[in-house]
DNA sequence: CATTTACCTACTGTGTCAATAGGTATTTTG
DNA sequence: CAAAATACCTATTGACACAGTAGGTAAATG
């Protein structure tokens, strides 16, 4: 299940590469355009301005910017940045605790089978296919 | 992600064909086998019987028994009974409220694509697969 | 200096998950 | 016929994530 963290922070991103032209969109007018809450989106976007995929300009005349061009961003990027996870069962995810059943367990390479599937689907995407 | 009611389904019904022979399998041994709490499982497997994947037969000598051969089995069948939701999204779920940025959406049929490719796995393998 | 913007942290209501608990109905066996 | 074993049903609970709300601080510009 994608929450709304992932999807609205696509939404996001296609808003500013259609109006950053060659200055910066404050967020303020994404969430006004797109109908979604200034406050949620702010704690949304941190992991993408940290990882460089987007960059914040402080101050009057400020906002967002795309740092590279919307054929270069994969989606599966964006969503491993924004959802808590995206990794169908527990046990797959980096760090999780060792689960005791590993030796015997007859589903975990279904389920990273799985796992790959999903990912190579967001990983062969990216956000111009969704302009 | 894909919750305990799916995954405990499938290890019961791994465990049912292993034990089953020509009678009936009580689930009180196959939550001993498992680990599983007894009473957590009685309440996945319902949807199971009402589909006809398992039958269950009441009083002393009863138990549970697999309809057909593990290999007519298909994952995505066992899964779809009983997760809550295996859409990625929930606007395409069965009989959701209508999305009224429908219209202008330009994600919905990248989330289509997403759920097909996740059904397409889940059914293209079986319960022998897991065996 | 005032305004605009990004950025940070805490709090809240709702709902699902993962069980636990206590029962009823049905069938077989002694 | 009684007792035991089984499936089947419904309510409750604690923990936690989701989706937002709220109230601020820091930085840059006009």
């Amino acid at each position: 299940m994608i929450s709304t963290r992932g999807r609205y922070a696509l939404r996001v991103m296609i808003d500013i590469a259609a109006n950053q032209g060659d200055g910066h969109v404050p967020m303020k007018d994404v969430a006004e355009r797109q109908g979604l809450s200034l406050k949620y989106l702010e704690q949304i976007l941190p992991p993408l301005t940290r990882h460089g995929l987007l960059v914040g300009i402080q101050g009057k005349g400020g906002g967002y910017r795309l740092t590279r061009d919307p054929k270069d961003y994969r989606i599966g990027e964006v969503l491993r940045l924004t959802e808590k996870d995206l990794e169908p069962v527990g046990c797959l995810k980096e760090g999780a605790p060792a689960c005791e059943r590993r030796n015997i367990c007859k589903t975990v390479d279904f389920w990273q089978g799985l796992n790959t599937v999903v990912n190579d689907y967001l990983d062969n995407h990216t956000l111009q296919d969704l302009m």
